[in-house]
DNA sequence: TGGGAAACT
DNA sequence: AGTTTCC
C-alpha cells in the first residue's frame, strides 16, 4: 500500500499554529512580493481566488480577510517537523513537496493500516499542529484521490483507503474529469476528448498501447496507475536537479543598470552555492531580464542570453564573473525591468567530471583553491546564517529585495522571534 | 500579477 | 526555445 499525506491548507495551517485567535478565520498567504495569493484557509476560499492578485481584491473581501506574507522560513521547518513524525509511523517517506509526501506501508498489515494512519494523523497535528489528510491505495494517482476524497468528505475522519478495484472505485474514476487527474490539464484534456475520453475511468479502461501512440509514456503509465498498478518510478527522487534556477521579481520597476547588476550577482552567487550543495558543476548559464508585460503603456524587454562556461565550474567567483558578462552584452537602457534571473545549465556531477585533457597542473592547482575557497564560504555561511560571507557586489539587504510588508514571525527558528504567551 | 523544476514539442 | 504541468 502507499499513502500520500498532503497537509492542509499547508501554508494557512502554518501561520495559524502560533496565532490560534487566527482560528476559524478567513486568512490568505501572499506570494513572494505580497503579489499574489497562493495559499487559503477553508474560510477564504470563498472570498478570494487562489492565484488573484493582491491588488485586485475587493475591498469588501479584503476587509474580512487576514493577509500575510509567505514566511518560507517557517513553512521549510514546519514541513520538516511534519516529516519528521511521518517517519515514526514507516521508514519509507519520500517527500514530494513541501507539504506533500508518498509513505510505503509494504509488509504492513492491511488490516490495521487505516487505524495506523489515523492514529498518525493525530499525532502529526499533536506534534506539530497541522492538520494532515492520508490517502491508501496502490498507486500514486490513486492514492491521491484517495487523499482528495479524504479532504472533501469529512465522514473519512481524514483518512481514505481506495480499492484498487471494485464498484466505489468505479463510481468515483466515472465521476471524476481526467483533466482533475495528476498530470492531465486543458491541453491534454482536450485531446483525449478527442478520442471520447473524459472521464478518469474510460481512461483506465483505454488500451494502454493505443494511449502511448497517440501521447507518450506518461500518460501510458497514467492508464497502469489507474488500475492501481504501481508504476510510477521514484529512482530520481533526491537525485541532483538537472537544472538550477534562482531569479526573482523586484520589489518595483527597475531602470538602474547598478541594480540589475547586483540583482544578478546576488542570484549566481545564489546559483553557484546550490551547484555546490548537490554537487554539481555549470558547463553554461543562462542570464535572463524581464520587463512587466502587464504594463502594456511601457516598451518591452525580454532579452535571454546563454554563456558557455570555459570550464565546467561551481565557483562563485567564476560563475558571477561569467553572468555579468552576460548582462552586459544584454542590458539595454531605458527599459524598466521588472525581473532579473539566472539559470545554471548543462549540469554534471563534480566527482566524476572528465577533466579537459588540455588542463595544465596549474589549473588542476587553481581548481583545489577555488573548491577551498568555496567551502569556507559555504561552511561560513551555514554556521553564521547565509550571506554572512559574500562576493562583492552581491549586496543581501539591497533595495532590489522583495517587498513582504505582512511578515510573521519566524516563530520555530528564531530565538528572538519566538511565541510568546501572556498569562492573565 | 510567485518561484522553481521537468518534460514535451 | 517556448509550452505545459506540477506544487
Amino acid at each position: 500500500m502507499i499513502g500520500l499525506v498532503d497537509c492542509n491548507n499547508f501554508y494557512a495551517s502554518c501561520e495559524r499554529v502560533f496565532r490560534p485567535d487566527w482560528e476559524g478565520r478567513p486568512l490568505a498567504v501572499l506570494s513572494n512580493n505580497d503579489g499574489c495569493v497562493i495559499a487559503r484557509s477553508n474560510e477564504a476560499k470563498e472570498l478570494v481566488e487562489m492565484g488573484a492578485p493582491t491588488f485586485k481584491i475587493p475591498p469588501a473581501a479584503r476587509q474580512q480577510l487576514i493577509l500575510v506574507s509567505s514566511n518560507y522560513t517557517l513553512y521549510g521547518d514546519m514541513s520538516r517537523r511534519v516529516t519528521a513524525t511521518l517517519r515514526e509511523f514507516t521508514p519509507d517517506v519520500e517527500i514530494y513537496s513541501i507539504d506533500e509526501s508518498f509513505l510505503g506501508f509494504d509488509g504492513f498489515p492491511l488490516d490495521g493500516l487505516i487505524e495506523h494512519c489515523c492514529e498518525m494523523r493525530r499525532v502529526v497535528r499533536r506534534n506539530t499542529g497541522i492538520p494532515v489528510s492520508v490517502g491508501l491505495s496502490t498507486s500514486r494517482t490513486l492514492a491521491k484521490l484517495a487523499n482528495r476524497r479524504a479532504k472533501k468528505d469529512a465522514t473519512f475522519g481524514g483518512v481514505c483507503l481506495m480499492d484498487s478495484d471494485g464498484d466505489e472505485t468505479r463510481a468515483v474514476l466515472k465521476d471524476l474529469p481526467v483533466t482533475d487527474l495528476w498530470g492531465v490539464s486543458g491541453r491534454l484534456g482536450q485531446r483525449l476528448a478527442q478520442l471520447g475520453i473524459v472521464n478518469a475511468w474510460q481512461l483506465r479502461e483505454a488500451d494502454p498501447k493505443r494511449i502511448r501512440a497517440r501521447f507518450s509514456v506518461v500518460q501510458e503509465r497514467l492508464v497502469y496507475e489507474l488500475r492501481g498498478i504501481d508504476c510510477i518510478d521514484t529512482d530520481d527522487y533526491g537525485e541532483p536537479k538537472k537544472n538550477i534556477m534562482t531569479s526573482r521579481s523586484f520589489g518595483r520597476l527597475s531602470s538602474d543598470p547598478h541594480e540589475v547588476r547586483q540583482a544578478i550577482r546576488a542570484h549566481a552567487a545564489r546559483g553557484a552555492e546550490k551547484l555546490r550543495k548537490q554537487g554539481s558543476v555549470a558547463r553554461a548559464i543562462q542570464v535572463h531580464l524581464k520587463t512587466n508585460k502587464h504594463r502594456e503603456d511601457l516598451a518591452q524587454y525580454h532579452p535571454v542570453l546563454v554563456v558557455q562556461l570555459p570550464h565546467p565550474s561551481n565557483d562563485t567567483r567564476v560563475i558571477v564573473g561569467a553572468a555579468q558578462a552576460a548582462l552586459k552584452r544584454v542590458y539595454l537602457g531605458g527599459y524598466r525591468y521588472m525581473k532579473a534571473g539566472v539559470m545554471m545549465l548543462d549540469l554534471a556531477q563534480a566527482d566524476t567530471l572528465q577533466h579537459d585533457i588540455f588542463d595544465s597542473p596549474e589549473s588542476d592547482a587553481e581548481r583545489e583553491r577555488s573548491a577551498k575557497a568555496s567551502a569556507v564560504m559555504d561552511e561560513l555561511n551555514r554556521r553564521m546564517g547565509s550571506g554572512t560571507v559574500r562576493l562583492g557586489g552581491t549586496k543581501g539587504k539591497a533595495d532590489w529585495k522583495l517587498k513582504a510588508e505582512l511578515l510573521t514571525q519566524r516563530y520555530t527558528t528564531r530565538w528572538d522571534e519566538l511565541p510568546v504567551a501572556h498569562l492573565k
